[in-house]
RNA sequence: GGCAGUGUAGCUCAGCUGGUUAGAGCGUGGCACUCAUAAUGCCAAGGUCGGUGGUUCGAGCCCACUCACUGCUACCA
């Protein structure tokens, strides 16, 4: 209690909404909302932030085609990415949207400082373009045809264009760079990701072309209205936007930097090189860690929809279960690697490792607590090495989480809780209470007691991924909500005997297929 | 093409600085039990660790070559 709060900030990366949010976004939502949970109950004064990057041509081609203006189709979709964080029970604490005022002032703010630094210049963009692509490419990349006319790819024509643009001088930081990742080896994560990046940048970074004058729908850019900034200034300045900036004595800028930006590996590049550049040129500190997860896919095909495999997590999540479907994605997939899912899998793991092996725990052990105890957390007699083993390994699992999240392993979280629930399964099967209860009272109500105490630490320590559930096993223990904490998960805090306990009710119910489930109703 | 990584039981994965019968979960087969959500526990089958050749007293873990797959190789959020 001497020392003071520790912040965790913690980022999502912005959605582009010109479409509606995906699988993808729900299971970035989740796994930052699981960190952001496991932060604040183990004691951070944790800030998370989520959000949906509005500008950009695609929005403004989009919302054309819907017969919108760009930011009818930004509110319309931003909403909808705002109902899936609710559905999904998501507890960041701020929404930003790249098209409010705060973002404009913050954007052209850190432009003004990079520009003031000497990082800002005007030139010539050019390169191939195509239109049908939509994109720039390299010579190489390209084809020659008869008179010399060069395709894309795709077989798609392009044509040679030049734009005025304002660049950034991210050549300049190259050494910088390579010094950051060199003195902060976690900065990137996982290690694949920074080994990538460390050799992208060792082979040499350009300038960046960081505005358009080709669409209007952006930020414009400070003293040059016919420029609108690019989408790396605009985007990836919405992290110091929510926390306040430019505004230093803003309440929310004591949490820059930020302790992890959480994003997909496709995108992390921007996040750890041109990112710290910016910030390094404005002057700001940069943030601690970048981590990039990977990408889902439906039994290994990638999702498309034009496989017809899209599925919408508003509704996954209500047909398996907010906890289950959460469960799943995070205990699933190693956080970091890609991971694939179908509804089998999603069955099993909620079946197997939810309704089976914890849910029916808490069912057989408070049951016999209920009838045999009088519904009291039962006396607890001498222990012996049975359950002195079970539960140290039950207490050490807020340590063991602690470290797992160094590395932000939320998998291995899961699997080291998981092992103790299958350790208490057998524990209680060997000890077999409902046999002691004939042979040796006390016995039982000592078994009883362990069982039940190590379940209020599984409880404890689960809540980040199964908040709901893990919630309701509390309340079965009758814990008290302000002893919730990770720090609670200690023998001083242990159950007390004679607490008047509720009636048990099932965490998790089994999911059975509806076809098999009876005559169609 | 270059750089990096992966390849271990049907499936998903662990395997520390090389050292007794290569592990876990799920799935499968059998048994037990009845406290419990047809739940749980026990036992078993099933891999010689992508392939070849080396180093070593000894290699899944080192080296070489080889096959397959994946990622990165900048203006795509």
């Amino acid at each position: 209690m001497t020392h003071v709060t520790e912040r965790f900030f913690i980022t999502t990366a912005i959605s582009y909404p010109n479409g509606v949010p995906h699988l993808g976004h729900a299971y970035e939502l989740m796994a930052s909302d699981a960190i952001a949970r496991f932060m604040r109950l183990d004691g951070r004064d944790v800030f998370f932030l989520t959000g949906t990057d509005e500008h950009g041509l695609k929005m403004a081609q989009t919302a054309e085609r819907e017969g919108l203006t760009p930011i009818q189709l930004a509110d319309r979709n931003a909403a909808a990415f705002r109902a899936m964080g609710k559905a999904l029970d998501s507890t960041n604490d701020d929404f930003i949207r790249t098209t409010e005022p705060r973002h404009y002032a913050a954007s052209q703010a850190i432009w003004r400082r990079m520009e003031a630094n000497g990082d800002i210049y005007l030139s010539k963009y050019s390169g191939w373009y195509s239109v049908r692509d939509e994109a720039f490419f390299d010579e190489k990349e390209l084809t020659t045809g008869e008179g010399g006319k060069r395709f894309a790819p795709s077989g798609a024509p392009v044509e040679w264009v030049e734009e005025e643009s304002y660049f950034f001088r991210l050549s300049a930081y190259q050494d910088k760079l390579l010094a950051l990742y060199a003195s902060q080896p976690d900065y990137i994560g996982p290690e694949s990701r920074r080994n990538e990046v460390v050799s992208f940048v060792e082979r040499g970074l350009e300038d960046l072309s960081i505005s358009r004058k080709t669409f209007t729908w952006g930020i414009p850019v400070p003293g040059d209205e016919k420029h609108v900034m690019y989408v790396w200034v605009d985007a990836l300045t919405n992290y110091i936007t929510a926390a306040g900036f430019p505004d230093e004595q803003a309440p929310r800028w004591k949490y820059w930097p930020a302790s992890v930006h959480i994003i997909g590996k496709d995108i992390v590049r921007f996040h750890a090189v041109i990112w710290p550049a910016m910030l390094m040129s404005a002057g700001l500190p940069l943030p601690k860690r970048v981590f990039g997860h990977g990408f889902l896919t439906n039994r290994g095909e990638k999702m498309s929809k034009s496989l017809g495999n899209v599925l919408d997590p508003i509704a996954m999540s209500q047909q398996y279960g907010l906890d289950a479907f959460r469960y799943f994605f995070l205990r699933e997939i190693p956080f970091g690697a890609d991971g694939s899912y179908s509804h089998e899998a999603i069955v099993g793991r909620l079946n197997a490792d939810l309704a089976n092996d914890l849910g029916n725990l808490a069912q057989r052990s408070l049951s016999m607590v209920n009838k045999n105890c009088e519904a009291k957390v039962p006396p607890r007699h001498a222990l012996t090495g049975d359950e002195d083993t079970l539960l140290a390994s039950a207490y050490a699992l807020a340590a063991g989480g602690r470290r797992h999240m160094d590395s932000f392993a939320l998998h291995a979280i899961l699997n080291d809780i998981w092992k103790v629930v299958g350790d208490t399964n057998r524990y209680f099967a060997a000890q077999a209470p409902w046999a002691l209860r004939k042979t040796d009272p006390a016995r039982m109500e000592t078994v009883l007691w362990t069982t039940a105490e190590v379940l209020r630490v599984i409880g404890l320590v689960a809540q980040p991924f199964i908040p709901i559930a893990a919630g309701k096993l509390l309340d079965l223990l009758a814990v008290p909500v302000d002893r919730r904490m990770f720090a609670h998960a200690v023998p001083d805090q242990a159950l007390v005997p004679g607490t008047v306990l509720p009636a048990p009710m099932a965490l998790f119910p089994r999911y059975v297929e509806p076809e098999t489930a009876g005559e169609g109703a």
